[in-house]
DNA sequence: CTTCGTAGTTGAATATCGTTCACTTTCAAG
DNA sequence: CTTGAAAGTGAACGATATTCAACTACGAAG
């Protein structure tokens, strides 16, 4: 590269550093409130002050409240995807990979203590886990149907149910409501819905898997910046 | 009854019967508000207006605007039950009962126009109907599971997760992601959350069903007065 | 019929919070 | 160095859930 083209990178880096600073640092401090006191009960004021920046900037990064809260989500189901990814890995089978992707799921739903607060608003919660997550499940439904091994007739409609289903218990785990050593049969029950069999999910999902990596283990979303 | 008591009947009566216009006109005004706008969009000012009631009068019945509109709900509720109860009159066999019931839900869930705006707080919507409805499912499913129809092995679990799942499809209805015309299928799924066979499914729920009397078809909430 | 205490009602006042905006600061290009 | 546009700021705004001190209606007692 060129001096003129390093400097202009270095120059222009400022501002640009500074907002992806902010930007970063407004989603960390979001997710740091909303998880302590619930979405509804986080203030912009306090987010913004956590973030070291004036009230007003938020408004230069998101539109609004709720979309800081969609933003964080995101950032959330990201982590989700991670997991899921790690937890499937190696595994060849659809049916399989599914089985474990919904036991993932549940389990992250239910023991991140990120998620306690956010599931709160679990219409938004489903909205984004759908998005986010929806392509890769619905594909891993299609292609299992494709193969006979489930008797899957819209694979949308099936992860639509499901998600819904564990953004639900998760919140009744949660709130003590059901016991967590139901996780797994809420799994191979969850499973039915897609057309797998009770006695095959089960199956699937008590062979050993393999522990996940500490990188992709629990962590709050905030860590110490460098 | 002696006149003294029949005049003490009246005279408390004139206070008592207040509160209960008070408290039915306040459920009522805030059904329709809340309906039209929305349960965050609803104001209590609006409300209180339009039940005739001072701004203050509202929290002598009600502790918050949440409290509000889980009383709202628990009245949509007492329809749905109403609705369901008399969708299956007259069947026998549990399992059946429960396909119709579930089909029940769904379509009045995407149907009602109430629901539409009550819908987007699905956290609340899907705590109300779990205590409203979930004894009668809960015990239904105990019911088929011991008959040996279903392999439920808990109802509990099964009714939350199709609560949730039912809440979110109908919200998906609601927003046009999803068709109308997946509302039976969605319904012969939910029944594999509870053990039934999707084939057996989709066989009771293909019988006539008789059609709701008018009584208990959709109306609005508000109705005129007396 | 009159009086009195209680329980219910009221709406103006309060407190909180999301959002806006007129002004200031920053910074890179010329 | 100058400059103007982009980004940041926080005080001010508007909306609204909730509170509360004053007010009223009611029914029981004499």
């Amino acid at each position: 590269m060129t001096p003129k083209e390093s400097e202009n990178r270095i120059k222009e880096g400022r501002v640009a550093r500074r907002q992806r600073r902010n930007r970063e640092a407004l989603i960390r401090a979001a997710s740091d409130v909303m998880s302590e006191k619930g979405i509804d009960a986080a203030t912009m004021l306090e987010i913004a002050d956590r973030a070291d920046v004036g009230a007003g900037t938020v408004y230069n990064y998101f539109r609004s409240k709720d979309d800081l809260a969609i933003a964080v989500l995101e950032e959330v189901m990201q982590g989700l995807a991670l997991r899921i990814e790690s937890a499937t890995d190696g595994y060849e089978d659809t049916a399989h990979i599914y089985a474990i992707a919904v036991l993932t799921v549940l389990e992250t739903a239910t023991s991140d203590p990120r998620w306690q607060q956010l599931l709160n608003r679990s219409g938004i919660v489903a909205d984004v886990m759908f998005r986010r997550i929806g392509p890769f499940t619905i594909d891993l439904l299609a292609r299992s149907a494709r193969s006979g091994r489930l008797q899957t007739g819209d694979p949308t409609l099936a992860w639509r149910l499901t998600t819904h289903a564990i953004v639900g218990f998760g919140l009744a785990v949660i709130r003590k409501e059901v016991a967590p050593v139901s996780i797994p049969s809420a799994a191979i029950r969850l499973m039915a819905l897609v057309g797998l069999e009770a006695a095959e999910a089960e199956a699937l999902l008590s062979r050993p898997r393999p522990t996940l990596p500490p990188e992709i283990a629990l962590q709050p979303l905030s860590s110490e910046e460098k």
